[in-house]
DNA sequence: TCACCTGGTGTTTTT
DNA sequence: CACCAGGTGA
C-alpha cells in the first residue's frame, strides 16, 4: 500500500484518493481533516504528478497555512515553493498586489489593508461629508452593514435598501468607498470584492489563475462567504474543487458567512464525491457523547454518527461558582490540581464567550503565578503604540493614506492641529497632491505653502523628517528605518512617562522591532500586508503555558483538558440570540457551545457563576440552558441539573469545587463590587488588594437602595415576588456562629443594613469569606 | 494647541 | 467600569 495511505481510515482514504472532480468532505469534529487535507495534495503530487504551484489550498487562519505546508513539506520530504496555501484574505491580496495594476482602476499596487478602526474612521468621514449624524446612527453599525454588504457580494451601485437605515447605509457605503479609493486602501472585503471584480473585468487575469490552479481544496468551507464563493467560482473553470467542511461547526454567520454554500455547491457542481468522516480521533466517548448530545438538539441539521475508540473517560466536571472571581480560581486549583494526573498548564484551555471574561482568568493566573497565554483581547496589532508605529511605516509607504497621516502628524505631541493639517490637505488637494506629497513638497519649498508663523515652523520640520525617512526607506533594512524613525521622534521618551504602563508600551514597541527583525530583508509593502492580515488565532502555537481564548478563536485546535466557564444564559448563550427573533442565532451559540466540547481530548471541565461583573456592575445569573441537554450519567456534577439541583444542595462543601476546597479562599469574595460607601467593618479586605475596589474618585454620602443585591434563584425563595420587608435592625453581629447551607459553619465579621436587607460578611471554615444578603442566605445561627 | 474634565455609550464573536 | 468624543479653559 502507498505510503501515504498507511495509518488513514477507510472514508480517510477514500478523501485523499478521490477522482478529479467536485470532492465534498464532511468531517465530523477531531475526524483528521487536516490529515486528509496534506495527504491529499501530497497524493496529488506525489502520485498524480500535479506540480506544486497547480495547486491552491485556502485555509481558515494563517496558522493553519503554515502548519499545512510544514505538515506537507515533511510527508514529501521536499521543499514544495509555489504551492499556494493561505486564507482567502491573503491568497486575494497576494493576486491583488500583482494584478492590480493593470487589471483593476483605481488602485496602484501600493494599497494599503484597513482593519477594523481604520475603516470605522472612513466611515465617520463618509457621515461627515453626508452630514449625517454620527450620534444618532452609530458609525460601528453602518460599518458592519457595509461589511455585510460585501460579504454577500453587493458592490455600492447594487446595494439596495429596504428601510430607512438601509438607505443611510447605502449612500455612506458609496462614499466610503470614494474614501478608500482617494487612500488608495483596501478594507477585509474588499480584497475578496475587488478580487471579483477584478475577475469579472479581465476575464483574460481569471483565466490566467485558471490556467495555473488545477486543483483548489478549501477547508472550514461552513464558514465561507457569497464573495469567497464567487472567488473560488471564478478560478475554478474545469479544475478540481475538493472541499472540507462541517455544518456543525459553522459559527460565524455574524460575519457574513453562508451556511448555503455547501447547497450552492452541490448544485453548481453535481454529482460530486461525497465521503462523510465520522471517526473521532481526539476526544474520550464521554466528552463525544456530550458533544452530540448538545448538538442534536440543533433543528434542519445532517444527522452524522459520530464514534470514537477512545473508550469511557472522566466525566465532564460542571460546578457552580459564587462569582467570576471564585470561578476563576476553581480553573487555576483544577490546573493545579491537574499536576498529579501528569496534566502541565501547556495542556490546559480555557474558553469564554466574550474577550471581557478573560480579565479576570488573566488575574487569576497571575496571582497564582502560573504561566498563561492570552488569545486575543487587546490584540498585539492593535495596541495603540504599535498601530502609531505602523501607521508611521503605512503613510511612508502609501503616501496616500490619509488616516495614517492624522494619526501620527501629532504623535508625539509636535503643536501640529486639525487646522495645521487640514490646510496641508487642502493646499495638497488644490495641486493634486496626495497627503504625503504635500509634505514632500513643503519640505522642497516651504514658501509656496499658504502656512505661516508657527503652524509652518511646527509642520515643516515635521516634513523635513518625513522626507528624510521617505528618500532612506528602500535604502535600507526594515530594522534600521523603524530604529531612525522611532530615534527621530524620541518615541522612548514619549512613551516612558515612568509608570508601568509606559514600560510595557516600549516594550511592546520592542517586541515590533523584533518582528521587522525576523522580516529582515521583506520589502515595506510585503511586510506592512502580512501584519495588517494576522488574526489572533495565528499566536496560539508553544506550550509554556494555559491557553485563554475565546470559543470562536478556538475553531480547529485540540487541548487535553478544556474548560468552558461562562455557562449562563445571556452569556453563552448570549443574550443578543436569546432576544433574537431569528432561530438562527440561537442555533449558532449551540454550535459555538458544541465547537469548545470538541476541543477537548481527556477532560472537560464547565462552569458558571452565580453572579458575576458585568458593565461595573454586578449581575446575578442562571446556569446555561445549554447544560440541561447534557445527560446526567456524563456528568460529575453538584448540581446535576436544574432539576435536582434543590436536592444536591445538602452535599457537603469539601464536595463542591473542584479541587477539594483549599487554599486562599478568602481572594475569591469581592468588596465593594458597585455597591456604595461601606462601613469600615470591611475595610480589612481592600488590605488584600482586590483592585476592583480601588477608592473611587467620587464617593456619594448617601446610601443609594441596593439595587444589585444578588436576585435569589426561584426555587430557593417561593415567595420571591413579595416585596422585601425594609430592614431596621441588625440580626446579625461580629462573631456570632452561623451556618449556611452552601458553605457549611462560619463567623460573622461584620454585617450591616443596606437599603432593605442586611448585608453580612462571613468567614467561612471550608469556602472563606462570603459577602451574602441575609434574607436569601438562609443563614442559620448556631 | 493642549490638558483636563465630563457625559454618553457600550461587550459577542474576527479575516 | 472603561473608553471615547467633544467641550472648556489656559
Amino acid at each position: 500500500m502507498n505510503q501515504l495511505l498507511l495509518g488513514l481510515n477507510e472514508q480517510q482514504v477514500a478523501a485523499v484518493t478521490a477522482p478529479d472532480g467536485p470532492v465534498i468532505v464532511l468531517a465530523g469534529p477531531g475526524s483528521g481533516k487536516t490529515r486528509v487535507l496534506t495527504h491529499r495534495i501530497a497524493w496529488l503530487i506525489e502520485e498524480k504528478g500535479i506540480r506544486p504551484w497547480q495547486i491552491l489550498a485556502v485555509t481558515f487562519t494563517n496558522k493553519a497555512a503554515k502548519e499545512m505546508r510544514e505538515r506537507i513539506e515533511g510527508i514529501l520530504g521536499e521543499d514544495l515553493r509555489g504551492l499556494q496555501v493561505g486564507t482567502f484574505h491573503a491568497t486575494c491580496a497576494r493576486i491583488l498586489r500583482r494584478e492590480v495594476a493593470e487589471n483593476l482602476p483605481n488602485f496602484t499596487r501600493d494599497f494599503v489593508i484597513f482593519d477594523v478602526d481604520d475603516q470605522k474612521s472612513a466611515v465617520e468621514q463618509a457621515m461627515k461629508d453626508l452630514n449625517i449624524d454620527t450620534k444618532k446612527f452609530n458609525p460601528s453599525n453602518m460599518r458592519s452593514g457595509i461589511s455585510q454588504a460585501k460579504s454577500a457580494l453587493i458592490r455600492p451601485d447594487e446595494y439596495e435598501a429596504n428601510n430607512y437605515v438601509g438607505e443611510l447605509i447605502g449612500r455612506i457605503y458609496r462614499r466610503y468607498q470614494e474614501i478608500l479609493i482617494a487612500n488608495n486602501a483596501m478594507d477585509f472585503d474588499d480584497l475578496l470584492m475587488n478580487t471579483v471584480t477584478m475577475f469579472e473585468q479581465s476575464p483574460h487575469v481569471a483565466l490566467n489563475y485558471q490556467q495555473r490552479f488545477q486543483h483548489i481544496l478549501v477547508d472550514e468551507f461552513q464558514d465561507t462567504n457569497l464573495t469567497q464563493y464567487g472567488i473560488i467560482s471564478q478560478l475554478i473553470g474545469d479544475n478540481n474543487i475538493f472541499i472540507v467542511g462541517d455544518a456543525d461547526q459553522s459559527i460565524y454567520k455574524w460575519r457574513g458567512a453562508d451556511v448555503r454554500n455547501l447547497m450552492r455547491f452541490r448544485q453548481d457542481f453535481p454529482n460530486p464525491t461525497e465521503i462523510l468522516l465520522e471517526q473521532n480521533y481526539r476526544s474520550t466517548q464521554i466528552i463525544l457523547d456530550g458533544a452530540k448530545a448538545i448538538i442534536q438538539q440543533n433543528p434542519n441539521r445532517v444527522h452524522k454518527d459520530l464514534f470514537t475508540t477512545r473508550e469511557d473517560g472522566n466525566q465532564i466536571i460542571v460546578r457552580e461558582a459564587y462569582n467570576d472571581l471564585e470561578e476563576a480560581d476553581m480553573v487555576i486549583t483544577a490546573i493545579q490540581n491537574l499536576r498529579l494526573d501528569s496534566y502541565l498548564p501547556g495542556d490546559c484551555a480555557i474558553m469564554y464567550r466574550t474577550n471581557a471574561q478573560s480579565r479576570v482568568m488573566e488575574e487569576a493566573f497571575v496571582r497564582a503565578g502560573i504561566p498563561y497565554r492570552l488569545v486575543g483581547a487587546t490584540r498585539f496589532y492593535g495596541r495603540r503604540e504599535i498601530k502609531d508605529i505602523i501607521a508611521y511605516l503605512r503613510v511612508l509607504h502609501n503616501p496616500a493614506d490619509e488616516f495614517s497621516l492624522k494619526r501620527i502628524i501629532n504623535v508625539p505631541r509636535r503643536s501640529i492641529g486639525d487646522k495645521t493639517f487640514n490646510q496641508l490637505r487642502d493646499w495638497g488637494l488644490r495641486n493634486g497632491w496626495q497627503p504625503g506629497e504635500a509634505l514632500l513638497e513643503l519640505a522642497a519649498q516651504p514658501e509656496q505653502s499658504p502656512l505661516s508663523g508657527r503652524a509652518l515652523k511646527a509642520l515643516l520640520s515635521f516634513a523635513m523628517l518625513y522626507r528624510k525617512w521617505f528618500d532612506l526607506k528602500d535604502q535600507m533594512p526594515l530594522v534600521e528605518l523603524l530604529d531612525l524613525i522611532l530615534e527621530d521622534i524620541n518615541f522612548t521618551g514619549y512613551l516612558n512617562d515612568g509608570t508601568q504602563e509606559g514600560q510595557d508600551r516600549w516594550d511592546n514597541v520592542m517586541e515590533f522591532r523584533n518582528v521587522t527583525l525576523l522580516a529582515a530583508e521583506m520589502p515595506l509593502d510585503q511586510f506592512l500586508e502580512e501584519i495588517a492580515l494576522v488574526a489572533d488565532a495565528d499566536f496560539t502555537d508553544g506550550n509554556e503555558g494555559a491557553t485563554l481564548l475565546t470559543l470562536h478563536a478556538a475553531k480547529g485546535l485540540e487541548y487535553p483538558v478544556v474548560f468552558i466557564v461562562g455557562l449562563e444564559d445571556g452569556l453563552l448563550p448570549h443574550s443578543r440570540s436569546i432576544g433574537s427573533s431569528d432561530p438562527e442565532e440561537m442555533a449558532e451559540e449551540r454550535r459555538l457551545f458544541y465547537v469548545g466540547i470538541t476541543r477537548a481530548q481527556d477532560r472537560l471541565y464547565m462552569s458558571y457563576a452565580f453572579q458575576r461583573m458585568a458593565w461595573g456592575r454586578l449581575e446575578t445569573s442562571t446556569p446555561s440552558r445549554f447544560l440541561n441537554d447534557i445527560p446526567e450519567h456524563l456528568v460529575d456534577s453538584r448540581f446535576q441539573s436544574n432539576r435536582s439541583r434543590r436536592q444536591a444542595t445538602k452535599a457537603r462543601v469539601s464536595e463542591w469545587s473542584w479541587s477539594g476546597g483549599g487554599s486562599s479562599r478568602s481572594r475569591v469574595s469581592r468588596s465593594g463590587g458597585g455597591r456604595s460607601s461601606r462601613s469600615s467593618g470591611s475595610s480589612w479586605q481592600r488590605a488584600k488588594g482586590d483592585d476592583r475596589s480601588r477608592p473611587k474618585k467620587r464617593v456619594t454620602a448617601s446610601v443609594p437602595p441596593p439595587k444589585n443585591l444578588p436576585k435569589p434563584r426561584a426555587e430557593e425563595m417561593p415567595e420571591a415576588l413579595e416585596p422585601l420587608a425594609r430592614k431596621s435592625e441588625l440580626s446579625f453581629h461580629t462573631g456570632d456562629k452561623v451556618h449556611h447551607v452552601k458553605f457549611g459553619s462560619g463567623i460573622v465579621m461584620s454585617s450591616k443594613l443596606t437599603g432593605s436587607d442586611e448585608e453580612v460578611t462571613v468567614a467561612f471554615s471550608d469556602v472563606g469569606v462570603k459577602r451574602l444578603a441575609a434574607s436569601i442566605a438562609k443563614l442559620e445561627k448556631l
